[in-house]
DNA sequence: CAGCAAAAGGTCAGACAAGGTCAAAGTGTT
DNA sequence: AACACTTTGACCTTGTCTGACCTTTTGCTG
């Protein structure tokens, strides 16, 4: 996890600040593996997190891209057995998944809840495959 | 609780004392679990309350609790600020969690926005928590 | 006691200091 | 030419800092 300045990267790299932020949005989404956050005002700075350590960035990467913008309840079933399967996700964790996808979208009506299981799923996958000691 | 002189603390600080309130005013509300009283003439302070007793750890199921059905995303943050202080979740963790929170509802309008941001939160709190105390 | 001076802290508008957006222009590829 | 990607800059929003001016409290002085 690292925080920059906008301003001095762009100096750093002699280039307007807006393409840092142009650069972030291409290179450093969800989907590559990492979480940008950032304030305004004076003090303000830019922090992007590695969502993943380096050697499982590719996994989650194809994960990310498996889940799409929506799930349906059975493929996310099946792509929770190909985690398990591949010794990804363990077996406890995994149960944990699958009842809070099924919990949280209870009653949520079609197309809704295909977005939001897939949302669920992409951020729990995130932070059971983040390895916490490299933190 | 504290009581502290505005002009030595401006000055600790190297800025002008209208400064104080500023972050006062920002940083140490009510809503922050701080109260704060103070005293004008001589022999003035600022007196500087812990309102609420830091909560301790707090269970998964209080923290289910205080989410809700819905959150918005000053509260999300406020409780992030408190399991992060309470050691509970980990910087890195944290702004995983925040990251993903801004990131996963970007886009949504009011008043789903807010249900979606409980869900996503309870859902990574509980992967995080679980996993923790696995060690 | 009245009155004034000094010693706090309070307010608020405006300057300043970040980062954000977006459309247009530039560049490279098919 | 058509398309995708990159770069730029004008303009916007948000958060912080400052200073002039105000109010409250205490202390001193006649």
């Amino acid at each position: 996890m690292i925080e920059i300045r906008r301003r001095e990267v762009a100096q750093q790299f002699e280039c307007v600040p807006s393409q840092i932020n142009y650069v972030l949005e291409t290179r450093f989404t969800p989907h590559h593996g990492y979480y940008v956050e950032s304030r305004r005002g004076g003090g303000g700075y830019i922090r992007i997190t590695r969502a993943m350590v380096r050697r499982s960035v590719g996994t989650f990467r194809e994960i990310v891209e498996e889940i799409g913008s929506r799930i349906d309840g059975e493929r996310a079933g099946r792509l929770m057995d190909q985690l398990e399967e591949a010794g990804v996700i363990g077996g406890t964790r995994g149960a944990l998944i699958r009842g809070a996808l099924r919990q949280e979208t209870a009653g949520i009506d079609p197309p809704l809840d295909e977005v939001i299981r897939a949302k669920l799923l992409r951020v729990m996958l995130m932070i059971a495959l983040h390895d916490q000691r490299r933190g």
